[in-house]
Formats: structure tokens, C-alpha cells, sequence
DNA sequence: CAAGTCTATGCGCCAATGGCGTCTACGTAC
DNA sequence: GTACGTAGACGCCATTGGCGCATAGACTTG
């Protein structure tokens, strides 16, 4: 199986844990759908570890949303949302 | 006391618990020094029920930041200096 | 003065996440 | 072949996220 093809069963495996249950802490529901990491990581044509430092994210927490193990709270759904609506301003905002 | 003598204590007690345990998550160290979110929402005049809204994050989620109760986890860190950096321009990122 | 509103502190509670390490697998290049 | 970089999978624990409720000032209004 190639690239596309791992991509789409990890896809259907984020899209069933997100169907399944849309708890994402305390019992609660999120307000702010979680934007598709790997998505906006693609689009920016980063690998999960530059992107993992071009925003200060640890390279695991990055790999567990994308593998759809985790959820990205609320903060950091917010903080995708920004990234994937102003990738290079956000990446400037947070260098260095 | 007024209100500056609250913030002053409300300050060092963060300050206390900062100095105190440098472990942000997992037993480990934060690489993003979590910034001092109150004084970044009082720089932009908003309560921290709008400052909340503004930037989706849960209003009790805030209050323990601001309390030093929590500490921002690092993508939250990474989320609130890009807040501090360009607040107009993540507000709009994350609006609607 | 009292009543109501807005704002913020303090704290208990639970499940879920953050964060790390390790192992495996795939591709490409050397 | 071997080395390298990227990425998926999974175990583990302490900490946080997220909510609710009670309390306490400050400011306005009746």
C-alpha cells in the first residue's frame, strides 16, 4: 500500500474515534471542531518534525493527533484554527 | 488593598509556583516559558470572560491559568506568545 | 441601605490529554 | 546491504482540561 493509502485509513480512523465519541475532556463537547492537523501540515509542506517546531508543539502530541490517538484540547484546537487560517503570520509570532 | 495589591499577590503566588516546580507535563520541562496571561489580557482592556471567548478558550481553563492554579500545557504556551505577539491578527484568525 | 450585576477567586471532581520512550516499517539514497 | 529520515503504533504516568458551585469585592440602580 502506498503513502495515499496509509493517509486514508488513518483518516477513517480519525473520522470514526471522531464520530464515535465527541467528548473531548471532562465529559464535555468541543466547541471548535478540530481542524485536521495533518491537513494543514501537508499544505504547508512541512514534515511533522518542522512543524512541530515552527509552533512549539512537542513532535509526540503532534504525532498523537495526527494518528488520530488524541484529541487536541480546546486551546490548542484554537491554536490549529489560527495556524491553519495564518500559517506564516503565527509562524513568525512564535519563533525565536 | 486595591486592586494592584491583588494583582501583585495574585502575581507572586504564580510566581511562587513557577519558581517552585519547572514540570509542565509529563514529568518534564516547559521549552516555551508560559506567558503571564493576565497581563497579556489586561494590554488588550478585556475581561476574562471576553478575553475567553475571543480566543476559544473555556473561561475556567483561563481563570486556572490566571490563578496559577494550571500551568498552560506547550501548545497553549505556543497559543498564548502568539497572542501576546499579534493579538488583533489571531483574534480575527480564530473568529466566527 | 439593599438589591442586582459584573468580575474574579478558590476548590473539588473525573476523564482525557500531554509528553516521553521504544519499536517497527517504509522509501530513498549512499 | 546499510544508513537515514519520516511516520505509525502503543505503553506509561503525572498533570491538566473542563465543569460546577460557592464566595467575595466593586459598581450601578432603585
Amino acid at each position: 500500500m502506498g503513502r495515499f493509502a496509509d493517509d486514508l485509513i488513518a483518516s477513517m480512523k480519525q473520522a470514526a474515534a471522531h464520530a464515535r465519541g465527541r467528548k473531548v475532556r471532562g465529559l464535555r463537547v468541543s466547541v471548535v471542531e478540530a481542524p485536521d492537523v495533518r491537513a494543514i501540515r501537508r499544505k504547508l509542506r512541512m514534515s511533522q518534525h518542522r512543524f512541530a517546531a515552527a509552533f512549539r508543539i512537542p513532535l509526540p502530541t503532534l504525532k498523537n493527533w495526527e494518528q488520530g490517538r488524541r484529541q487536541p484540547d480546546a486551546p490548542a484546537a484554537a491554536y490549529l484554527l489560527a495556524i491553519k487560517r495564518r500559517p506564516k503570520e503565527i509562524m513568525e509570532a512564535v519563533k525565536g
